[in-house]
DNA sequence: GTGAAAGCGCTAACAG
DNA sequence: CTGTTAGCGCTTTCAC
């Protein structure tokens, strides 16, 4: 394991120094080149496993031009939809070769256009993004050299390729549910006052869609608004509209989090799901699974949606350098009981 | 923004050769260094904008030999408390100005294997790393050139820097609180057949030290046994230690899933929490601040952890040689009335 | 089949 | 204060 060079790593140099050879072949070995002896490859694996020579990746790729990373860029690391998907994006990307550097913008708008302007400049070969504050606009604008394919619902350029479920009909065989359950007043949990978002506005009309085509009048006293994202805010605003007198039978809601809440506010009412009240989460994250009861979800195909993104950006990176694809992926809708 | 240089990106020389200059000065520009005219840094700032140049950091490496990325090994990014851990890591990286690629091992021996050996030569400046499988002395054997630390319980090679919460004393923490709640028969949730891993075998010498200095006699059935790591699994296992008879009016469980498990198991059983039985998680996770009712649960503080785990590493990277060094992070328990 | 040499784009020592 | 130049370690023509 003494490599010879005093505190320097191993080269291929001294590799090839100390089998006899050139670089070049040293470099056929490591590569698996097939036009190499027997006794040849034998002697350079020799010299590599005595000298313990591992190859000096950020030189193979300043020689090469590619990375093999690519850049995943979500808001939160820790938010569970965010790393389910991160897990999935991750576990696909390694079956294809490639490996992940996870960029969390946390929401913040600098944060975003730096993944996309310069931040993974000659890093990554591709970044598959999902945007929460920048819009669809910016992206255009500051369209970056490197392949991107873009995920959820903030942002869709038609320049650029993107991933995403079908919101509206998930919304809508979601409350189609609900409505085949026996359910008529159903809620929705909940718009967020401070920051409408692309992906609520899609699932609440595809809500309503579902109501109208039911022959059920629309009342904005059931499309709840909260305060912001946290569970408590959740929490306040279906107790406020409870408390204002509203009698949902069924409750539609944005997330996993936000079914939470209203599994905890109609718990506080004295209201039991779904005997008294139906309960439909959405993002079908471990927070749904794992509760007791476990939550009843409209699930995205995380797995498909990683795959897809993976596929767009490969194309991409091969140089495909068309149109913005947009692809939906499949979803479903889990019940574990608390729908009917 | 068109290059000049068709197909390919814009390099140092292109903007050199635009503002008339030589390299050195561009370099000395983008690197904000003070002994520059201000005409001439105008001069060049104009041409670099023109251009839209940006540094290649696989060059700029090659070149220093700095990567300015850590490597976060963990078993899986969607796992509750890895996701936050990584999230806390990825932050405080940001804030020192390191970028973070996340490697998932899946638990996999291989993979394991791989992270202090050779997946990462070169790429980055230092590893993080929570393993699950590899055990101390493998560490020690494979002794990476790369620095090095460690996160957890399962491998704590003298010869490496380690960041772990005293698990026993949170173990006794935890069941003299329970204790003082009145509780007397405790059980523990769970060791598991499959795979007794460190962490769980550290929280039941916890447990068990805290009942016999209660002068309570060890009763070896409410030392319950799991098959696996699922919440099924948990689920499963308290169900049939309770079918065997035994009464627990507390249950202390190794993490926040095992203790879902319990709340579901307690709840199937018709026992009622805490009022009944008391229950108290490990690890504070989301699952366990967002489920009605909220659990209790023993805390490690991940911010310190991942602060800790960075300054360690920081020493490292500047030459730090000496023994392995190990810091105890603190911890809290989280009372969100699952205990009384 | 194998070797020699020219880069990949940037940094840093050393002149000027 | 600015320019020149020699690498960083690997890949990759192009000869031999």
């Amino acid at each position: 394991m003494a490599t010879g060079r005093p505190g320097g790593r191993v080269r291929l140099q001294d590799v090839a120094d100390l089998a006899g050879v050139s670089m070049k072949t040293v470099s056929n070995v490591v590569h698996d080149y097939e036009h190499v002896s027997d006794q040849m490859r034998r002697r350079v694996q020799t010299a590599i496993d005595e000298l313990g020579y591992r190859p000096n990746l950020t030189a193979r790729r300043l020689a090469t031009g590619r990375t093999g990373m690519l850049a995943l860029a979500i808001p939160e690391l820790d938010q569970p939809y965010f790393a389910e998907i991160a897990r999935h994006i991750g576990e696909e990307a390694g079956r294809r070769g490639y490996r992940i550097i996870v960029e969390q913008t946390l929401s913040d708008v600098e944060a975003e256009r730096a993944v996309i302007r310069d931040r993974e400049e000659g890093l990554v070969d591709g970044v598959i993004f999902h945007p929460a504050r920048i819009d669809t606009l910016e992206i255009a604008r500051l369209r970056p050299d490197t392949p991107l394919v873009l995920l959820g619902e903030a942002a869709r350029p038609l320049t650029t390729d993107h991933v995403m479920i079908d919101n509206v009909r998930a919304a809508r065989e979601g409350t189609e549910r609900l409505l085949q359950a026996g359910r008529r007043r159903i809620a929705f949990l909940a718009t967020v006052r401070t920051d409408i978002t692309e992906s609520t506005r899609l699932r609440l009309i595809g809500h309503q869609e579902a109501l109208v085509a039911a022959g059920i009048p629309l009342d904005p006293a059931f499309v709840i608004e909260s305060d912001g994202f946290d569970m408590a805010d959740g929490v306040r605003a279906l107790e406020e509209a409870l408390a204002r007198g509203i009698e949902p039978q069924a409750v539609l809601c944005r997330d996993d989090l936000f079914a939470l809440a209203a599994m905890r506010a109609l718990s506080n009412a004295g209201l039991r799901v779904p005997d008294d009240v139906s309960v439909l989460g959405w993002d079908d994250t471990a927070l749904a699974r794992f509760g007791t009861p476990p939550l009843s979800s409209i699930s995205p195909d995380k797995r498909a949606i990683a795959a897809t993104a993976l596929d767009l950006l490969e194309d991409r990176m091969k140089g495909y350098d068309g149109i913005g694809r947009h692809r939906i992926a499949p979803h479903t809708i889990e019940d574990r009981g608390t729908i009917a």
